[in-house]
DNA sequence: CTGTTAGCGCTTTCAG
DNA sequence: CTGAAAGCGCTAACAG
């Protein structure tokens, strides 16, 4: 063996590399990025080299000439909204696969630290970005389009995507949930609701298929089993007899089962609860919560293959994916006759 | 004004904002980057130049020449621990604050992966590393000190940390609480713990405390509802009379607190139990969960901190700091007299 | 306060 | 299959 690692130097450079193995710098850097336009004996004395020298590349310099960061930006609205976990980790994993890396920065709901976010994104050079939700901004809308990286909105669909889009329609959940309620004879219900765009727009779902406006009670995202309880109790006071509520999450709809129990109302029989979002606990509690199920791992499985795809080049087919939802009926709303009895 | 940004031609570079400005690149870097040496009238015109390219720096290029990436990862076992969520988020603001941005990296409670995401991270030259959790290979910890940046070991403690440590005692937390379970006069006692090394350092000190090998469910990690609902199924089968379980999670807590429900027993006049982590949740359930407190958010603070500190050549005066723990009563184990009455 | 020069570590040309 | 030269975009170091 030629001189292994020296106890704390500067780190190696492809230079210490290619030196110890005894070829140029570009032979080493092609045995590496390249394998197979090289010789294996080369190949694998170059290898040699790099064990020795405990070599790391420096991706910084290979993406500044390359012009490829090998990573994707996430924007999602914050990392405790855990809707969007299934998908960021599918994402990480499938971008791994490809030999990506993924850089989370998070929003908070704010257009203005929306585009901040973007732009410090932005001056890391990501070789695409995957957005939690669209776009809020025309600002941020028009940086992206400048960056001229391929870019995918999940977790909702729109006619006007910056450039790709995978999700379903929140309008069309909302109704879903106001004609499943209607169909089991509920005459008066509420809606527990975040303050975020899609929430709302599910809640203009539910209204457009009910009819008439719903009582709402609106609470600051992120939602929470507290803010459930405290929702509860609002809709009770402004709606007497109140029959059925549904969600914006099932940690809202969580908080409102536990402060029916506190009230003495039983669910389903006094009190149907929806959800939305089928999170593991609410699969396994009692009452088991009705909810609304989307494909998060898919959202984020795909989103990585359309980035990948357009990083090498080619040109999906398709531009814009509805993915739909299911909902899942549960105990919190499957008793027998509904409530009013 | 001067030409404005063309329709989509490449991306400005600081030496288009130059010659837009009327000076030399050198200066628009430094009314950029060093704003205060720079006289105000060049560093308006280099402002409004950077407005009227749309220059977007390239942190790459900089980052290259400066040995600094302006950027910190940090390694946690998986997002879907909410536990760690907490820490993530402060240190997130607390970096961006000082201008760092938080590249995250999970291990899987994997050793092997650990060692793989810290190559990929060391790949884009950190200027520090946040680990959640200890290191756990000794293949890690040389790759860490080989690196030679800041590297800030959080929630645990231990005599040889790499560099910085910012935690508690695991074991201590254990013994705490069997303590509380003794001092209640709980007799026979079951423990639900997720199988990672954390949870069994608090059951290991949980045993030593109570001075007797105690029946214990592991559950693989992360941990979740139904996990807790099994572990509370096990428990009960091997332990006639079961009187107390101490849970490595608030929602396994939750679990056992659901199946507790499922088999008629009362909580805590038959059953108390407690969790780990303060969640959410288990402040506003009924009923509600006795827990351990641990400061998440100031752990994150004080890593950004010290992380800085030592980016700015500073020596912090202390390398480990123990935060210490609270345990919180509540109803979960509350109740008048302990079981078996 | 401003400018010139050099070069970070790597990969893209273009030649053998 | 391998190599030499050039330079990605920016900032440290040293002048003025």
């Amino acid at each position: 063996m030629t001189a292994a690692t020296p106890p704390s130097s500067k780190p190696a450079t492809l230079h210490d590399v290619a030196r110890a193995a005894g070829v140029s710098l570009i032979t080493a850097s092609r045995a590496l990025g390249q394998p197979a336009i090289v010789s294996e004996a080369t190949r694998a004395r170059v290898q040699a080299a790099v064990e020795a020298t405990g070599y790391i590349p420096n991706l910084l310099a290979g993406g500044l000439k390359s012009r490829r960061s090998r990573m994707v930006a996430g924007i999602l609205p914050a990392l405790s909204v855990s809707q969007f976990l299934p998908t960021v980790q599918s994402l990480t994993v499938a971008l791994h696969e490809a030999g990506y890396q993924l850089m989370l920065g998070q929003t908070f709901y704010d257009a203005v630290r929306e585009d901040e976010v973007l732009a410090a994104m932005a001056s890391r050079q990501p070789d695409g970005i995957v957005m939690m939700g669209l776009v809020q901004s025309e600002r941020s809308r028009e940086r992206l389009q400048r960056l001229g990286v391929p870019v995918v909105e999940t977790w909702d669909i729109t006619d006007r995507p910056v450039d790709m889009v995978i999700g379903f329609s929140h309008h069309a959940v909302g109704a879903a949930v106001a004609d499943y309620f209607r169909a089991r004879g509920v005459e008066r219900v509420g809606i527990a609701t975040g303050s975020d765009h899609r929430a709302l727009q599910r809640r203009d779902g539910f209204v457009a298929a009910w009819g008439r406006d719903v009582p709402t009670a609106i609470v600051p995202a992120p939602s929470s089993l507290a803010l459930g309880r405290q929702a509860l109790g609002e809709l009770l006071a402004r709606q007497p007899g109140l029959q059925a509520v549904a969600c914006s999450s099932d940690m809202l709809a969580h908080g409102v089962l536990v402060e029916a129990a506190a009230r003495g109302l039983r669910v389903p029989q006094d009190l149907a609860v929806a959800g939305f979002g089928n999170a593991e606990f609410g699969e396994h509690m009692l009452p088991s919560i009705t909810t609304v199920h989307v494909d998060g791992p898919e959202m984020g499985r795909l989103a990585a293959q359309l980035i990948v795809q357009r990083c090498q080049g080619q040109v999906p087919e398709r531009a814009a994916f509805d993915l739909g939802f299911r909902l899942i009926e549960r105990q919190s709303t499957a008793g027998g006759a509904p409530a009013g009895s």
